[in-house]
DNA sequence: AGAAACCCTGCCGTTGCGTCAAGGTCAAGG
DNA sequence: CCTTGACCTTGACGCAACGGCAGGGTTTCT
């Protein structure tokens, strides 16, 4: 046979075949005068064989070993494992399936699922649409994917922001958008919010802040000179406070 | 943050992160005076919405496409295309894992599992360690395992071999090793061989023999030259009368 | 001042082939 | 006889999503 015909005979391609002969899983052939690879019926057990083997997921180099004549113990091992890893990628699957049936089910926002701690803290918080107020719910979001954010800081922070106070508060950070870095109204908005944090909260805040020490320096970035300051004071008085 | 914080923080490696930044998922954010990249909260959101999206199995251009800022329509469609698939996944796996299990119940035989047809052909031939037998049993085995030959085929050859007749005939074949391929034994032998080959049998042959035509070249070639001769006489016989 | 722990830009390796590219070979038909 | 067309040959790049290493600079801690 030629290679074609073989690879028909099989079911596999003839560029599959010629890779095995590459990577030396199956010897190459005798050839005919004319350079073509002459297969013999033994082969074509061995191709078919290894077909086999490969479409229940074994690497190839894991087929050479099961084919290397010796193949009762070996075998039976190596199944055993891919039987493993099977099951493994089986339950994976499943996972992920559920996640996404998860995500198709709720459609409404595009931000993703959220942990129920977050969901009841956005869902409590007055509607504005203060700047600041966006950038804390991006960054509460943030925290609360990647797990750095505890359900019990968000349960008390929804306390806090079912004050309809922090609105006002929120409107004089936006307010100091514009502000130079010594305006007046820093200091007090500084004050005033922490007045506004209950000591609760205050113990909840774990000593090194968000585990990544750079994040706090980019939360910083994100706002004007004044606002930045405001939001430098209230972040130094959490790790004291936190710490004390 | 640099680039190790937000890999940290959300949950991925820095490799990734600048895979990313190589395929145009993320931007190259900001540089520090150094050339260190300067990352945002925003990246870190962006970040924590792809590592979601590829741990459900997405690739990154779809990802890509997700997060294109219009996400709403887009995304529900490749996440239920992404559920087929997955679907289809875990069927393919379960399907792997049964075949599996097939394999690891029944270890006796290496050649591998055999059809129903081919099992009760192999339980009913003589136990005959005849070379000639030996390869028919390898060539069925190989017709068997690439789905040409027909279980009614295997059914007619159970009902020929059952006969302790054959025994002799295989021997005969093997006495013809050394044999010039003149040797009168071989018109005689091929006589006795389409003798007792049932009528039924001829009728079941395809037409066009084995679907491969170099097949049988390469199985000529697997007997010496007196035997292929009786060989290619019944081969030839099967030709004409199967068409007949 | 030196070591540890970062960061940078490439570039190769992985898996199991698919897909050209740039040709030889062979059987059949005009 | 010459031309298709369907085969065959070797060789090399492409893919998905990074991992790992080389070879170098920076920052930070001690």
């Amino acid at each position: 046979m030629r290679i074609g015909e073989i690879a028909a005979l099989v079911g596999l391609t003839t560029r599959a075949i010629r890779h095995y002969h590459h990577v030396g899983l199956l010897p190459e052939p005798e050839r005919r005068p004319n350079g073509y690879r002459a297969y013999s019926v033994r082969d074509a057990v061995l191709l078919a064989r290894v077909r086999r083997l490969t479409e229940l997921g074994l690497g190839l180099d894991e087929v050479r070993d099961a084919l290397a004549d010796d193949a009762g113990r070996e075998l039976a091992e190596i199944l055993k494992e891919l039987d493993a890893d099977l099951a493994r990628q089986e339950a994976d699957i499943r996972e992920r399936r559920r996640r996404l049936g998860a995500l198709l089910a709720e459609p409404p926002g595009a931000t993703g699922p959220v942990s129920p701690g977050l969901a009841a803290l956005l869902a409590q918080a007055p509607r504005t649409d203060s700047p600041s107020a966006a950038k804390d719910r991006e960054y509460l979001t943030l925290v609360d994917a990647t797990g750095t954010g505890s359900q019990e800081i968000f349960a008390l922070l929804a306390t806090l922001v079912a004050d309809p106070a922090v609105v006002e508060l929120y409107e004089r950070l936006d307010a100091l958008a514009e502000a130079p870095a010594d305006d007046p109204r820093i200091v007090l908005l500084a004050a005033d919010l922490m007045a506004a944090v209950p000591d609760e909260l205050f113990a909840a805040i774990p000593q090194d802040g968000v585990v990544v020490a750079g994040l706090k320096e980019a939360l910083l970035a994100e706002y004007a000179p004044a606002q930045a300051e405001v939001v430098r004071r209230l972040m130094d008085a959490f790790m004291k406070r936190g710490r004390g």
